[in-house]
RNA sequence: GGUCCCAUCGUCUAGUGGCCCAGGACGCUGGCCUCUCACGCCGGAAACACGGGUUCGAGUCCCGUUGGGAUCACCA
């Protein structure tokens, strides 16, 4: 092993950071991680018509919501076109690249025909041995393909893949106007940077054999190449927004923890025997390209739900306060920093295990905050009523006089209800739950009482109590 | 259409020639636990795309078929 590993994540802001991105991303964090090497963000914004600052910033915000951390950049490619001239301007000195004067409507006509015919829609090479420049035509510049032999792919993940250079076409590497395109802008990048391991979609496969022959055009070492399989919609069709959410950042606002997507997204095509949980640091110890598949893999959101439950499970209660809090306020249940972190860590200690998202967690959480509740009609009905009052009658005054608020005491009164009653605890417990939170279905009724607490409980059930009486 | 990639339960996957009448996970489902809902626990249904080879023996190797995907821009 000789010199450092340096791999990039090269997307271009052209939207926001999407699934499939994220997931490439990660794999080329966790191999530098792994071995030390460098992570380099990049930000290939040449297409200008479609580039945004605005996205730059959402992927950069997605990155970092990630646990992404980059050790070069984020560059540009808008700031390095001299670079790229300059490259561009050794291939055409060395007889690489050449001008070629055809037109764009000239070539979508020859490519109809090609389309037509059934052929390769592959560029002719007109302009290819062409000896003296066409007046009054800003030219672009085409790099030189072999036109025979083979390119072959080493890659990491595929295998050796074979290409015939018979259809390699003379591809543009400079516009008309001057600026480059993506082949050229890759490969120079990637020498000028250094990277030694590309690691990036499956959708590049194709375009490898032209940078290889860029690379050697330019005189330059080749670099690794692993390329990931895709990641697909329930449909099998590339994900899309029709699948639902893409962006990462639609994830975080749906309550998702970020290491539960990571998770998630490392599993979607690499595993290490029956694990399915792993701590960011066991990814790194464990990762390994031999054990990415090479099948494209479904999205499955069922079982992102599922994990991320589990890292809700898992967390300690002040972290998830401090995560939930954002939810709670926008809901403009909590205003900033107004809330006893303490007691809100107790309060969602109670619902850990009944919540698969921040977003659940923080609706979970309304029934413990506010100050009054709404019934659930159908569970109104059903357990406040006239069976129901002595009951919960009896139950108010009992907590309402003791001067112990425990859980203990609190289960102990009531059980001397029950038992005088001769009824089930259940009885009990069920209207009370609807009196304290509006519905059916909440944690243990004593850990509730005691989170809201001997004054909230009583004027809960002095409410409800009410409310049988005026139904 | 040309080229390239891919193919184990519905989904993510284990499996690298005998340990596999195929294991785990999500989801689905029966039960247990129980003050509700969850969690948890025990059980169930569910897959090697098809056809040829190679081999004593194939989910595992080879070929073909079928099916899916990617790509073929003065996009990246």
């Amino acid at each position: 092993m000789t010199g450092k590993i340096r791999v990039r994540f090269a997307p271009s802001p052209t939207g926001y950071l999407h699934i499939g991105g994220a997931r490439t991303a990660l794999f080329n964090w966790l191999y530098a991680k792994q071995n030390n090497g460098t992570f380099i963000l990049r930000i290939e914004d040449t297409d200008r018509e479609r580039s945004t600052d605005q996205f730059i910033e959402a992927i950069i915000d997605g990155m970092r919501w990630l646990g992404f951390d980059w050790d070069e950049g984020p560059f540009r490619q808008t700031e390095r076109f001299p670079t790229y001239r300059k490259y561009a301007e050794k291939l055409m000195k060395e007889g690489n690249a050449y001008y070629c004067y055809c037109s764009p409507e000239e070539l979508e006509a020859s490519r109809k025909e090609a389309m037509k015919e059934g052929r390769a829609l592959k560029y002719s090479g007109k302009c290819r041995n062409l000896r003296e420049p066409v007046h009054g035509v800003s030219p672009v510049v085409r790099f030189r393909m072999p036109q025979d032999g083979a390119t072959i792919v080493d890659d990491l993940i595929k295998g050796r893949v074979e290409f015939s250079n018979e259809q390699l076409d003379d591809l543009i590497i400079l516009r008309s106007d001057g600026t480059p395109t993506y082949n050229l802008t890759v490969v120079v990048d990637d020498v000028d940077m250094g990277i030694t391991h590309v690691i990036r979609g499956d959708d590049h496969l194709n375009n490898t054999p032209r940078q290889i022959q860029i690379y050697r055009g330019l005189n330059y070492s080749i670099p690794k190449f692993a390329h990931l399989p895709m990641i697909l919609g329930s449909d099998k069709a590339r994900l899309s927004k029709r699948h639902g959410a893409t962006s990462v950042t639609a994830y975080r606002d749906m309550g998702y923890l970020s290491d539960a997507l990571v998770n998630y997204l490392v599993r979607l095509g690499w595993s290490h025997g029956d694990q399915e949980i792993f701590t960011k640091e066991e990814l790194i110890k464990y990762f390994s390209f031999e054990n990415v598949g090479k099948a494209a893999a479904v999205f499955n959101p069922e079982k992102l739900d599922w994990l991320n439950a589990q890292y809700i499970m898992n967390s300690n209660p002040e972290d998830l306060a401090s995560l939930v809090m954002p939810f709670l306020i926008k809901d403009g249940l909590v205003k900033e920093g107004r809330i006893d972190i303490k007691w809100l860590s107790d309060a969602v200690k109670t619902l850990q295990e009944r919540s698969k998202t921040l977003l659940e967690l923080a609706s979970s959480l309304r029934y413990y905050i506010s100050e009054d509740i709404e019934y659930n009609e159908k569970s109104r009905k059903k357990f406040l009523n006239e069976k129901s009052l002595p009951l919960l009658l009896e139950l108010k005054d009992g907590l309402a006089s003791t001067a112990d608020f425990s859980a203990r005491n609190i289960e102990d009164i009531f059980k001397s209800i029950v038992e005088r009653h001769s009824v089930k605890l259940g009885d009990l417990a069920q209207p009370v739950r609807v009196a304290m939170t509006g519905g059916t279905a909440s944690p243990g009724i004593f850990e509730v009482l005691l989170i809201l607490g001997k004054e909230k409980a009583v004027r809960r059930l002095e409410k409800a109590l009410e409310t049988i009486r005026a139904s």
